[in-house]
DNA sequence: CTGTGACTTTTAGTCCGTC
DNA sequence: AGACGGACTAAAAGTCACA
């Protein structure tokens, strides 16, 4: 699953270039530590909703968050 | 929910502007006909594999729908 | 051709942990 | 700090008959 790996790995990316753990950023972003877990490995398969929370910490849309 | 209501107007415009009906969309799509109904009209919140087979018969990416 | 309500199956997403 | 598992609930996926 190609998109899944592109949110993977901007997630990932922007989350350690802010210095935040996953939990912290689970919590900026409003959403449980263990989903930002999985969806950093690319094993989840998120709603776009949710792809927008994870937007917002980093100021971002969820549009460039699956560039 | 403001990212449905982007992906929904996208979605409209971009069938629209190709001149096929919901039924034809689909069917390229390779989802169901009354499913991208409930898309157009932002009742759904969808998965991103989902935006991803809504891209692929644009030939855009799951991000541009999203813009 | 499109909207809509209802429906069942599948999976998203949470929460408890341990390694 | 993060990977990973099990069990659970809420919601999405996917389909249909009919307006």
């Amino acid at each position: 699953m190609e998109i899944r790996e592109r949110l993977a790995r901007n997630l990932r990316r922007r989350r350690e270039a802010n210095n935040w753990s996953q939990e912290e950023f689970a919590d900026r972003a409003g959403i449980h530590r263990t989903y930002v877990s999985d969806l950093e490995r690319g094993r989840r398969n998120p709603t776009i909703t949710v792809v927008e929370k994870l937007a917002k910490p980093f100021g971002v849309t969820a549009s460039e968050m699956l560039a």
